[in-house]
DNA sequence: GTATATAGTGTCAAAAAGGATACCGTGATG
DNA sequence: CATCACGGTATCCTTTTTGACACTATATAC
């Protein structure tokens, strides 16, 4: 989570970057933004892309992730339930920084070239 | 920091992002990381930038950062001592990223537009 | 003799983040 | 009647991260 809340960045200059990191750190914001880049999802469906997450933690993040603005939670009245997260358009723009990371983290972060 | 320490990475897809995200993640790294692409700085350079840090937070992510090759420390065996930080090959290949993220935060999150 | 600058370290405490676990309502299914 | 799936909450606890503050060594300046 955000270690300040939007408190005015005030900062000197870099400090974009901060605030950035920001909105994306929380130890699972990052993947979620990712993998709602491919579409839209239910609540379910990510916590089952996302293993070991709990419930409790997949709604925090999920909760921040929206009250940025960065997703969009789209509730149906049905029962069971039925809920779907999808990127708002402030959330696709950071889609070339989610490629970014990506991109770094795929050429420099040993994954599964690890036995190779 | 990091909060699992490079514990083989073997997350699901996606996961690079997350990993990228423990290196640079820590309240003053990213900032620092900006700065240093700037170039080489000493110790106490940093610390004038960086308004509000305390020195043993900055000694920590600069330590970690280093542990991470990402940063180079170089000490001189002056006195008053003399410590320079400079970026690594690695740490260098990070300024893509780490422009995606500024070019981001400048363009959507306010900064010194605010009295705009 | 005292203060200053440098680049730290050590210790303690507070705050934030994350995890474990149990619980909720409801409609369909067996 | 019991169970499952869904999308959560509530509560408690532990770990991690950050902050405050004091302290160090030494050469130089005052």
């Amino acid at each position: 989570m955000p270690r300040v809340r939007h408190k005015t960045f005030d900062c000197s200059a870099g400090c974009p970057v901060e605030g950035v990191l920001n909105l994306i750190d929380g130890k699972w914001k990052g993947v979620i933004l990712y993998h709602l880049m491919s579409g839209t999802l239910r609540f379910n469906e990510i916590r089952r892309k996302l293993v070991n997450v709990t419930q409790r933690m997949l709604t925090n993040q999920l909760r921040e992730l929206e009250a940025d603005g960065l997703i969009i939670r789209k509730v149906y009245a049905e029962v069971p339930p039925k809920v779907e997260y999808s990127l708002s358009e402030r959330g696709r723009s950071l889609e070339p920084v989610i490629n970014a990371l990506k991109a770094w983290g795929d050429a420099n972060l040993a994954v599964d070239k690890e036995a190779a």
